[in-house]
DNA sequence: GTATTATATATGCTATCTCCTATATAATAT
DNA sequence: ATATTATATAGGAGATAGCATATATAATAC
């Protein structure tokens, strides 16, 4: 699964915890790749039975002991390899779109109301992606690395043209509704 | 689930088998909702035992007999009412841009081919949504509704703006790279 | 002649995801 | 004073997804 790639890039940067690599993926990908936290605890199990991390047990008073997980040369090359394959490809899945694909029944000022709804979505999204970027600043000393700090900022802006062309599309249909150019029953 | 929504939208149009509505999917919305074959029969005896669609089993010889789902007015009041309520927001999982977000070990040339990659991707997305008015059309007799066809047509266009956004975005990367415009290690 | 595609449904198995809950303390915010 | 957030990990339960496989015949393609 990605999710066990996604976690071997980031302790491939350096040794962490679950609890860190939380924090790492909602500051950094959560635009692209939402990690649920007991998951990822999972999967640093599965991932250390086979030999791909390596668990150190850093005792803690008053707190659950920290498990730190470092990668290992199988889990490395593991990475190396799967980083330059040739993603097998998706199967795309969209609720929102399913809701426009049969919108048609709903009377012009209701598929309005949907679309002024996504519209401001991407408001927020875009907002929010605007935060990203001083998020990310506190990770630039972690990689200390111009070129890494350029991938990084390339899926930003890969969602931010998305947001757009999203918004775009949206406020299309708002205006072909309001100006009646969408075909009646 | 959206795929309960998706198969009563069809339903709403006219009963229909599960092979029936296999077909319909691959055919229509493909290109944003994939449906698994296996998915769709155990969610029609699922929507079945919910009261929202209803089961005629018609025999034939030679061959298992059809089993046509109606939907029910159960099911038409749940289907409207998810039409037009507000999605909640997927969390997002893209692999292919934890590929990207890593890709900074790579020299160059590598990261250069995973681009191109996607580039060529795109095209034959691209080329894979032309073919799809052609499908549609034959449904076209199906909705007898010009309206309904505007909003098919919309999640496909949308599909095609995103499609080309990620392939500008592809290439400005192509771009960079050659140019050496992206920072060395 | 042989292989594949179309017609039609169904189940087993596993992986995985998401949600909720549990535990425990310190520090900060209101 | 009280509530929330930060630190840290973990498991149960349920839903669903995905993949493979089974069955059976007719028609079409090569």
């Amino acid at each position: 699964m990605s999710l066990d790639y996604a976690i071997l890039g980031f302790l491939n940067y350096k040794p962490m915890t679950g609890y860190d690599l939380k924090k790492v993926f909602d500051d950094s990908v959560r635009h692209f790749w939402y990690a649920d936290q007991s998951q990822i605890y999972r999967t640093l199990n599965r991932l250390n039975e086979q030999g791909w991390v390596q668990r150190e047990v850093i005792e803690q008073d008053n707190r659950p002991d920290r498990k730190q997980y470092s990668i290992t040369g199988q889990g490395r090359e593991a990475l190396q390899k799967w980083l330059i394959s040739q993603p097998a490809e998706e199967a795309p899945h969209s609720s929102p779109l399913i809701q426009v694909f049969f919108a048609g029944q709903f009377p012009d000022e209701v598929v309005v109301k949907m679309f002024e709804f996504l519209d401001k979505a991407m408001d927020q999204q875009l907002a929010q992606y605007g935060e990203i970027p001083e998020k990310i600043e506190e990770y630039r000393r972690m990689l200390h690395s111009d070129r890494e700090m350029y991938f990084w900022n390339a899926t930003l802006d890969l969602g931010v043209r998305i947001a757009k062309v999203q918004q775009e599309w949206a406020r299309d249909l708002i205006s072909d509704l309001k100006d009646h150019r969408v075909p009646q029953k």
